[in-house]
DNA sequence: AATGAATGAGCGTTCATTCAT
DNA sequence: TATGAATGAACGCTCATTCAT
């Protein structure tokens, strides 16, 4: 029941948007009526609340199991591993993650989202102070910051509007050359001329 | 009288969010009636929307002030240039930047938001494409979207979250130096150790 | 709950006139809220037509009781037949049948009297046309027109300001002699001196 | 500028309908402001009051004239004037008169119809009164109320839907026949097979 | 546990009317 | 006298939520 209330709530929300997602429709679509979803669900925004919760996990599942390769192997494949977790992690649900982005308000809802991203600039920084003797930025904060927040907005754009470069592996080189030459400077990275 | 609208309507935009904001509210906040508001604006989106052109509009001559420096100075400067411009765009109305990005469904709206970062990313391109013989990446359009977004993301999220980062100048400052290690990998850029 | 609507909105309508008919205030008299009103009809219109098709079919249906008469009989009882049908046809709600004339707007909710008022107008010719040997009018057609426009304005006149009249039998006396006086001037109908 | 405001106001009545008649639409068409408006009238209603008794007194001046003639001529003579009277009074703004008819809800605004009715049939009943020695029905009032009625009723539904009828004159012919057999059934009137 | 009819606060919007200029 | 910007009560309608069955 409540997987199908949620699974009901996802095609809802990409069909109609927020402001056209309404309980009735919801219940409507998933073929029970709205008594029983109020009966596991105690308002419209914990749907979506727990809808995002589930999606943010299986995002962050996917991107968890290729960020752990980063820390056995050299700077270049670590970088490589990075970008493409975050691509794998953005292609899960591309929609439903569209509409999130771009449909649902922000309030307690994104508390997962925020952690989500702090676990991972937390991680990244973790990774970069371990390393630090062969990366070139003195502040493993800062840096984690601005290679999470690069990563994150590129791929993301990416999936939205140039899904093409996602397909054929443009889009992973070329942010993985622009890391490794922020974090490596003096090493000739990537396909320089 | 449009202009006391749009600044009530920014304030309850602000204060209550998207779905908090009335038309009556914002006729009562901005101290005439919801008559008054219907003679000036055909609906409530169109509020929202003049706002956002406006917002947009002003960000966008914040930026292109800036961004107009590009051209005569070496790679360096134009880059910082290019930072600082960003920076100085999001510090316009950061609260009301916020609520936009947070809590204002896209549709039609979000228009000239696109074309505005539409018209950034074409501009880096060409920018990108005259100092060809001097940059590494091979493709211009592909390394404009990157360095748009990277630069967009992270000041953005700095704006939003790590505005102690902007006072002290200290991410214009690792920024410049990511997208100058990027477009310029065989110099020794920025403050490496 | 859809009779208790329209049964409100009869009274209301009576009541307060079209104009004073909200449905707010039709919930009220029908003591449900509106959400329970939108449930059973999309707007408020169609409560008005929904109302305004059962009254008309009330009407029909007691004038074709007297009308299917006509067949079998003598012209002067076929046309006081016809006379009679009319009277009780105004006679069954005159309240709501003078709301609908004085107060509703004309638009597509008319159209089922138009065919009420069509079907009886072809009626009426078929018959004079079945007994063309013994009727005056050339035109049958046009003689049906006027005698229904004639019975109908009489009748629905007389309901309105001459009810007495309609009481005391002496207007189906008069209207039957006047349209059979048309139909069959050679012969002495009626109460003449 | 009260006859620029009621032609306005006519002219937004035919076009629009009566709910989509608005002072501000009215003063619009007037090509003056809604301020002005309310210096000549003091609300809407008294706007399409004044328009409608202007109507009926045009109307009322059209049938008089003809109606003056009954007098001194004989009966088939003094009926083809009164049906002519009807009718031409009725051609007199059809368009106007239908929006009056189907549009305007009755209230105060149709005293003047029923005044100009009443007098109309009280007319009628002298007449026939007068004429009491040649014509056949025995009560003067309800005959006059029977012919008034008739011959209203058809020259209103003639000039909305029969319009044909109207310019080759067989309604005129046709109708008067019928008027002219009620009231004087013993001659063969009109032209009977 | 499941239903779905019923609720009613509150939304966006209209328009007859006013009144300072 | 003429203006038209301003008013605000009131409308039709929606939808998250409840509760008797």
């Amino acid at each position: 029941m409540v997987e199908t209330l949620l699974e009901a709530t996802a095609r809802v929300l990409v069909r109609e948007g927020y402001e056209g997602t309404t309980t009735n429709r919801i219940a409507e679509v998933a073929g029970v009526s709205v008594g029983s979803l109020y009966q596991y669900f105690p308002n419209k925004d914990s749907l979506v609340t727990e809808l995002m919760e589930r999606h943010v996990g299986e995002m962050m599942a996917v991107f968890d199991e290729k960020f752990e390769e980063l820390e056995d192997v050299d700077m270049p494949k670590a970088v490589r591993a990075l970008v493409e977790a975050a691509v794998r992690a953005h292609a899960v649900a591309p929609e439903l993650h569209r509409v999130f982005v771009e449909q649902v308000p922000r309030y307690g809802n994104f508390d997962v989202v925020r952690e989500a991203e702090s676990r991972i600039e937390k991680g990244l920084r973790g990774f970069l102070e371990r390393r630090g003797a062969e990366t070139a930025p003195e502040d493993a904060g800062l840096a984690a910051f601005l290679v999470f927040r690069t990563v994150e907005a590129s791929t993301h754009a990416a999936v939205l509007e140039r899904s093409e470069h996602l397909t054929d592996g443009r889009l992973v080189e070329e942010l993985t050359a622009l890391v490794l030459r922020y974090l490596l400077p003096r090493t000739t990275t990537g396909h320089s001329r």
